[in-house]
DNA sequence: CATATGATGGACT
DNA sequence: GTCCATCATATGG
């Protein structure tokens, strides 16, 4: 994965995201899974976002793109990519995946990082260069038709559509 | 320490 | 669609 991809805005990261592999070791074993949805987030400006209050995880999606941020809500650990350049308050949060060589339910943030065993271990390491949990590209872009809807979950949602996955695919999480 | 608050998920009507 | 268990955080005394 390009050094750059993560230094865009949040909202191209989380379409360039879509059918990218995410791949976690656990004791030697590969577990795979293709991306098919992910939401944007944005710092001060984005009432749905905590970092909109809350100091701490806004400085963590300032630091350059590529940072992981992982934090805790409703008993289940949600994964985020920070994206943009040091300084920007950005990032996306990995929605629903599609397991590709294992078979536990995927289809929502809490049950992905539950099946990938993400927890607060993975904040604030860098996706690219992290030898238990990583991207690749494997080339699927333009294989599937990219769909929009507002984010999902939210009091206060920004006016513009921040929420993509890929249309018609099984995994996506519903409601 | 006490309390409030969800970027949830699953069960249920 | 609605209800609610459950817990990592934030915030206030």
């Amino acid at each position: 994965m390009d050094n750059n991809f993560f230094l865009r805005k949040a909202d191209i990261v989380a379409r360039e995201l879509l059918g990218k592999r995410i791949v976690r070791k656990i004791n030697n074993k590969l577990l795979k899974a293709r991306i098919v949805e992910t939401e944007a987030y944005f710092g001060s400006e984005d009432p749905a976002s905590r970092a909109c209050k809350n100091g701490n995880l806004r400085d963590t999606m300032m630091q350059a793109g590529g940072t992981i941020l992982v934090y805790g809500i409703h008993q289940q650990w949600l994964i985020n990519f920070v994206t943009g350049k040091k300084g920007k308050a950005e990032a996306v949060l990995l929605r629903a995946i599609e397991p590709l060589n294992f078979n536990l339910k995927c289809s929502g943030p809490g049950l992905l990082t539950r099946a990938l065993k993400i927890n607060k271990e993975f904040h604030e390491k860098n996706i690219l260069n992290n030898n238990e949990l990583w991207l690749e590209d494997n080339n699927e872009k333009s294989k599937f038709e990219i769909a929009k809807a507002f984010r999902i979950g939210i009091k206060k949602d920004l006016a513009e559509p921040l929420r993509f996955y890929i249309k018609d695919n099984e995994f996506v999480s519903r409601r």
